[in-house]
DNA sequence: AACACTTGCTACTAAATCAGTAGCAAAGTA
DNA sequence: TACTTTGCTACTGATTTAGTAGCAAGTGTT
């Protein structure tokens, strides 16, 4: 599995964008939990792996990795926690929890239509 | 393939949280992707392909379906384009755009140090 | 009518990624 | 010393993604 740098080619994308290198980051399975859970506070391995569902260590390994190397994420005595480029990510995205739960009354109350 | 939709469980998320149903959607490859290209105005299937560098038509159609059924996207004469939830949606992730650039110039900057 | 294009999409295979489980080395604790 | 906890690696099988080929339906042209 290849580090998404920003500058170079990602996957499914040529372009080298930062944007690109970005979306294929976030676009890994678990990678948007992780800085979402970790944005209640630093936590040591196994704790962010109960915040995260039991995820499995190998994945979270994985993926503890990128976000470390792309300078998302750092380790401190506490565990890991987000860097300061990282709370900054989190600010970005945090008003998607309530998008979630409007979008989520709306599909609701749009289901009848969804058989078709 | 199933469609992570809010209130049940979506893969790797036993919560049936919105978030969690909106992390698991946003993290399939293309999926945000999608939605930023959409962004820039209305667009047929092969137009749309083209945006996302020639992604796959299969996986397109997927990740299609998936954003049309969650009511992201819809269908109009031009084509695909976002629905007005996908807009305000997009409204809230579009500054990771500059977000990027800014990430990108710093890791540059970290470079020396990725090595360790 | 016959032909050539375009469009939206399905089918299929191979490669990559993810889930789930077992377990080990190192550090801390009793 | 023996027992736990922690961080993490290894491995296997299942799922997802990439990449390519191509077809049916619609449109335009001659």
């Amino acid at each position: 599995m290849s580090i998404p740098i920003p500058g170079q080619q990602v996957r499914g994308s040529k372009s080298g964008k930062p944007i690109m290198a970005l979306l294929d980051l976030l676009g890994r399975t678990w990678a948007l939990g992780v800085i979402w859970n970790l944005s209640q506070g630093p936590a040591t391995f196994r704790e962010l792996q109960q915040r995260c569902e039991q995820i499995s260590p190998s994945l979270l390994n994985t993926r503890i990795k990128e976000l470390k190397q792309l300078s998302i994420i750092e380790v401190v005595d506490e565990g890991y926690t987000l860097s300061q480029q990282g709370v900054d990510l989190f600010t970005i995205i945090s008003p998607l929890s309530s998008w979630s739960k409007d979008w989520a009354a709306n599909i609701e109350t749009a289901k009848p239509q969804l058989e078709n």
